[in-house]
DNA sequence: GCGGATCAC
DNA sequence: TATGGTGATCCGC
């Protein structure tokens, strides 16, 4: 390995000698803004942490080795803080910004210490610049790429900005982004402090890595499709309507969820709001969501997708990932000829080394279009190797041929069925064919055939799953734009983020995935629910009026029931979220003693969540139920009695709650061998009382954001009573029958236990005592956490684990769309 | 296990 | 005037 090691990093210096082999790549479109952004970073930042580095490596000084003497720990935010208040502000690096425009796509690896930028200030002045605001709006990223453009980008960017900037949503917003401001001066701290015999032996471990990865999962025969439907919400509409065709359109409500092409030439975009895209496109008709359309064309798809790979996965409505290679195979023998076979393709190992890899990367000997063919600089000679590799070569093209034959014919027939084009990326991993299917789009299709040059320049963006943040991370932290710069500095990746995600982000940068669309997910009539929770939430006109917001709750669990109920679902852990007017977001989760599923039995929980928060306005509430109870399998019918939970200590077979009438007051999970913690009595430190029967409902004074923690060890158990405010100092007991007569005022559901028709509102006598348990006041009593954690790592949807043989495992089909399940406004 | 964040669509 | 909804995963506590 070490010898390989040393071939790579001469490998690499190579490249570094052949820069304009890279650099003078034409830069289309969205170049610029990797240039610009680069400047930004740098120019913007001007203010290095550590005085050294700047000018220094930005050019032909390698200076890794120099600096790098402390190393902080978790101190690391500590130092950041300092070194902002000492060097704020500092003059912009003039060279710097030279040499990037010289060599925008990379200064090199070794400027370890390189890019001393702190990220960018966003600050609405800052924001007045372009620049700036490129990444700061979601929806200003670059999209499909369409050349004719009604409105130019900075149009575009200058009316989005005037719209937003003085709204809650925007300071919302810039509140986000400083902490990853924040996040992305941690990560420049610890690359301060890398030291080089550190950084060989990261480098060394993230190659050891990526060899094995290359040995689990390249393959160079598989042929991975990813279908993408083009502007699919409006391409069903112009399909029913199609003068919609020819004018700027887009359906949604409030928001955005997609515009068709015509539109999207005046840059409206998906998740932007529509007031703002009526200002970039005042002709912009717009429908809302008929899902039920969408629906059936996806169904329609599905059909087809089904006749090529039965085993395909749907990634959403209008996605789809396909295996083809068994189809393909078929198809080529049919037509006799062999297909290659993996053994015959000349220096492509299945299992590419790191090295193949690399050496594609600097472009020593790319070329050949074709697949591998950029790894086959073994030294053959004879004649006849070279007529057998030539055959092999035909085979693989021929092979290759069929596969975008099919693609275009299930293409083809998607449009007939439905009348709606799709896209599609055809690759040897699904994650490169996914961005492969962008590449073509509308109405079009790209293989890869070269995956090193596919992704050489590739922007790391284009990677499903490195969103706008990790972006700005990767380019304003480490000067990573591309996917071989993310390759380049595997060894940073490996110190500022976690094995898991560094592992992930090597994996992607050179194309790797788990290959197969494992996961029977429509195997046999095995109907996996596959799903970990269920939610419901809705945006409202602001509330405060702790009446109007249970009303809100109410309808919510209403909702999110009757889901729950068409799906036979209960489950044990509910999450309560909350968005303040000021777009702030909190949630809140317990765990429930039983089961549950019906819409008063949420309520009552996400009632016991939200109590505690009150006094808040907000704008949105939502209900999230997860840890379902197992579906009962295939076999033992009768499951699910207590007993068995008992036996086994497993939640399997949890109990729905007990017959109602007999749990009275006692819900003590004591019952279920947990020590009951009375000593404590109304400590704080442990929650709400467990012995009281409305434990649940209540919350103790401190458990909030108010009451020191300090104060908190003392007993004097001081309650606050959710629904008055008002403070008692009372025994248990009478805290008990005083919260009992608010609730009762408050809301005529909420001890209601039966009749789930809420038709009565009188009196309601607590029937069935709600035999929640109250678990272990775990949930009530988290830490008051000083959430200000600044980690550097790239947290997000991305599956990082890399043996586990399926990385990206895609949610089933989903919903999604505001606009579009009820257009009842609750 | 919780809460915050990120991502995709 | 005005910025969606669903589901999942990861990270640091
Ligand atoms: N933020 C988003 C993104 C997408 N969608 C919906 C509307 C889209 O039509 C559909 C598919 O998403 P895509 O990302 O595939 O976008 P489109 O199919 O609309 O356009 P493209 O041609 O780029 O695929 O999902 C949504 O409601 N909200
Ligand atoms: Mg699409």
């Amino acid at each position: 390995m070490a010898g390989q090691n040393a071939s790579m990093e001469d490998i690499v210096e190579n490249d570094a000698d052949e820069e304009d082999f890279f650099f003078t790549q034409t830069q289309e479109d969205g170049d610029e803004v990797w240039e610009s952004d680069l400047e930004d970073a740098r120019g913007r930042n001007t203010s290095s942490a550590s005085p050294s580095a700047l000018g220094a490596n930005s050019d032909t000084v390698i200076e890794r080795s120099g600096h790098t003497k402390y190393c902080l720990s978790s101190a690391e935010k500590k130092a950041v803080h300092s070194e902002q208040n000492t060097s704020a502000l500092r003059p912009p690096d003039g060279a710097d910004a030279v040499i990037s425009r010289t060599s925008p796509s990379h200064s090199f690896p070794r400027s370890i210490s390189s890019p001393q930028k702190t990220a960018s200030t966003c600050n609405v002045a800052a924001l007045d610049s372009t620049r700036h605001r490129r990444h700061f709006y979601t929806f200003l990223g670059d999209k499909a790429g369409m050349d004719e453009k009604k409105r130019s980008r900075e149009e575009v960017e200058r009316i989005v900005h005037e719209a937003s900037k003085n709204s809650k949503f925007f300071l919302a917003q810039q509140r986000n982004d400083l902490k990853v401001q924040e996040r992305i001066q941690v990560m420049q701290s610890k690359l301060n402090m890398l030291s080089e015999p550190l950084r060989r032996s990261l480098e060394a471990e993230a190659d050891r890595e990526l060899a094995a990865a290359e040995k689990a999962y390249r393959t160079w025969r598989q042929v991975c499709v990813v279908v993408d439907l083009d502007a699919f919400f409006t391409s069903v509409e112009e399909r029913d309507e199609p003068a919609l065709r020819e004018v700027p359109f887009a359906v949604g409500g409030g928001v955005i969820s997609t515009a068709n092409y015509e539109a999207r030439k005046y840059g409206v975009r998906s998740a932007m709001p529509l007031f703002i895209a009526r200002k970039l496109c005042p002709q912009l008709l717009v429908r809302s969501t008929r899902f039920e359309a969408y629906q059936t064309v996806a169904e329609q798809t599905r059909a087809i997708f089904r006749d090529y790979d039965p085993r395909y996965r749907a990634g959403s409505l209008d996605e789809a990932y396909l295996d083809l290679t068994a189809y393909v195979h078929a198809a080529v023998c049919d037509q006799g000829e062999e297909p290659p076979t993996p053994e015959e393709k000349p220096g492509t190992p299945l299992f590419a080394p790191v090295t193949a890899l690399s050496s594609g990367f600097t472009g020593v000997e790319d070329s050949e279009g074709e697949g591998g063919a950029a790894w086959g600089a073994m030294g053959g000679d004879e004649e006849e190797e070279e007529v057998r590799e030539r055959a092999i070569q035909e085979r693989e093209a021929s092979y290759w041929g069929v596969a975008e034959r099919v693609v275009e014919e299930i293409r083809r027939r998607i449009h007939g069925v439905t009348g709606v084009t799709a896209s599609a990326g055809i690759a040897t991993s699904f994650c490169l064919a996914k961005m492969a299917s962008n590449e073509n789009k509308p109405n079009g299709q790209f293989r890869v055939g070269d995956v090193a040059s596919f992704l050489r320049d590739a922007p790391v963006r284009k990677v499903s799953g490195i969103g706008r943040i990790t972006e700005r991370c990767l380019v304003a932290g480490l000067d990573v734009q591309t996917c071989f710069q993310l390759w380049a500095n595997r060894a940073l990746l490996y110190h500022v983020y976690t094995p898991q995600t560094a592992r992930w982000l090597l994996c992607k940068s050179v194309g790797l995935d788990g290959g197969g669309l494992v996961d029977p997910e429509e195997g046999p009539g095995g109907q996996r629910t596959g799903r970990k929770g269920i939610s419901r939430e809705r945006t409202f006109a602001a509330l405060s009026r702790k009446e109007d917001l249970l009303e809100k709750l109410r309808l919510i669990c209403d909702s999110l029931a009757a889901d729950m109920a068409r799906e036979g679902l209960k489950a044990k852990n509910l999450t309560l979220k909350l968005k303040s007017s000021d777009f702030a977001v909190t949630t809140r989760a317990k765990n429930c003693a039983f089961y549950v599923s019906t819409s008063q039995e949420l309520y009552q929980h996400a009632l016991f969540l939200l109590l505690p928060q009150l006094p808040v306005t907000l704008r949105l509430m939502g209900v999230r139920a997860s840890h379902f109870q197992p579906k009962p399998q295939a076999p033992p019918k009768g499951q699910g009695c207590l007993e068995a939970y008992v036996a086994t200590g497993h939640e399997a077979a949890m109990a729905e709650r007990p017959p109602s009438g007999s749990a009275k007051k006692v819900a003590s999970p004591s019952s279920l061998g947990r020590p009951p913690r009375l000593g404590e009595g109304g400590s704080f430190s442990t929650g709400p009382p467990l012995i009281v029967v409305d434990a649940d409902l209540l919350s103790p004074a401190g458990g909030g954001k108010e009451a020191t923690r300090a104060t908190v060890t003392k007993q004097v158990p001081v309650y606050t009573c959710p629904l008055c405010n008002q403070r008692l100092s009372v025994a248990l007991s009478e805290l008990n029958r005083h919260v009992d007569s608010c609730l009762r005022e408050s809301d005529p559901y909420f001890l209601e236990k039966e009749m789930p028709e809420e038709s009565k509102k009188g009196d309601v006598h607590r029937a069935g005592r709600k035999p929640c348990d109250a678990e272990d006041g775990a949930t009530a009593n988290k830490k008051s956490r000083r959430s200000e954690n600044v980690n550097c790592s790239s947290r997000g949807g991305k599956k990082k684990k890399l043996p586990p043989a399926r990385p990206d495992a895609k949610p089933l089909e989903h919903f999604f769309g505001s606009n579009s399940r009820r257009p009842t406004t609750m």
